[in-house]
DNA sequence: CGTCGCTTTGATAGCCTTCAAGAAATGTGG
DNA sequence: CCACATTTCTTGAAGGCTATCAAAGCGACG
């Protein structure tokens, strides 16, 4: 299926995001017979491939902890970051299209993920578990939409805060402090992500950090100021 | 469930999107209950809403005919163009992770859509079509993800020609003339979905028409020299 | 024929990118 | 544990590109 080596998973009931996956609306009873779809990966360490552009898709994944981020291969030869994926959030659905992943996971720190392998559905649907499983998807897509409205955005800290304000969102719906941001990821994965140049990005890191509105501590990016953050990004209507 | 008009539809048999739809896998027999599941809507005029933000999403849709374009509103009170979508496409996906829409669909000209009704999605898992949703869904995502990394480059010309690049691939596999693509938004609406205004689009196709890349006529945008616009576009590796 | 909306074109200013170099952090070998 | 090499991050200055403001062309429609 993939480089990665997958086990008997943990154990559904125990899992820190339970409340944000598949097993959110299932019974105790359902729990278990979910435990035997899913598996869950070995500990991966930072630099670990989840799976690669090219090789087959028979399961999609989603993160147990930790952070992956996705990326495709430019013709002239960087690597360009499409995502950054958080507990609870799903990997890899693209390959689905075709059954072949178009582009690379790969592990920012310590990390697991549950494969869900596509085989196995039918048996989610016989669990009532095809709700949960869609609206995973719908959130997924939603933010997915909503990282691409931010994007859009031509000015580099409207961008920067819309990419922060959505991740203490994430950050808040796992149940952690909002204004405390995990960002395992280098400078240079998160200009690529977010289309800037990385003297771009630091510069304005830098320029928020001299008023105060954030505090960086390498791997962690706290919010002093949300709302500096919250107006600088952009608003849309309720 | 919405503001248009449902009506028992006019048969995924006869459908000219079929091939890309649900109804992609399924046998004959199976599309006769896909014909009692799936409802098309009546068609639509120009301007006319699939959906409204804030509706409730009980169901999401695959275009049959014309264009729709998603839309959220700003709070300085302007509106913000999310996407467009083509024959085959899934719009108000989204709309099913909390039961409600988060963006209002709007038809480009005459249009029709068909309604996939969430409830009946364990009829559609019993005919067999859920691998057909599946893919469906992880195209759709494949897509979104592709118009993001296009959208976070920074100059006009490189969003531009991706944006129209992504067109011809999507016109393509609808069995249409790569070349000729059908462009039935304004300015302003294609503008705010590559987050540029309206003067800078206007600038580089009038560019790209002087220098014989393309041809404007309208509502169709017409490629002359495909590869000019390619090579401007990112280049993602095989 | 005139009005109105949409599109195109023009000139200036602001922001980001690029090129370049220095500071800080990380990792390695002694 | 320290010194050194390497990588990553930060800061600086100049140029290019897009946004903004402004106005003219074009088409649709009454």
């Amino acid at each position: 299926m993939s480089l990665i080596s997958l086990r008997h998973h943990e154990g559904c009931a125990l899992c820190p995001t339970r409340g944000l996956c598949i097993a959110r609306d299932l019974s105790e009873a359902s729990l278990g017979v979910l435990d035997e779809i899913v598996a869950t990966s070995l500990p991966m360490a930072k630099g670990e491939y989840l799976y690669r552009a090219g090789d087959a898709a028979d399961a999609w994944y989603v993160v147990r902890s930790g952070v992956y981020k996705t990326i495709v291969d430019t013709a002239d030869g960087d690597e360009y970051v499409t995502g950054f994926y958080y507990p609870g959030e799903i990997v890899g659905l693209e390959g689905a299209a075709d059954g072949r992943f178009g582009e690379s996971a790969i592990a920012l720190g310590s990390a697991t993920a549950c494969a869900v392998v596509i085989a196995n559905l039918p048996r989610i649907w016989a669990l009532g578990g095809d709700r949960s499983i869609l609206r995973l998807i719908a959130e997924h897509e939603r933010n997915e939409k909503a990282l691409r409205v931010n994007m859009s955005q031509s000015r580099a800290e409207v961008r920067i805060a819309g990419f922060l304000k959505l991740l203490m969102e994430r950050t808040g719906r796992l149940g952690f402090d909002p204004t405390c941001l995990a960002m395992p990821m280098s400078r240079t994965d998160l200009a690529s992500h977010l289309g800037l140049t990385l003297e771009c990005v630091s510069r304005v890191l830098s320029r928020w950090r001299r008023s105060g509105v954030i505090d960086t501590d390498r791997s962690t990016l706290r919010i002093l100021k949300p709302d500096a953050l919250r107006s600088t990004a952009l608003h849309l209507a309720a």
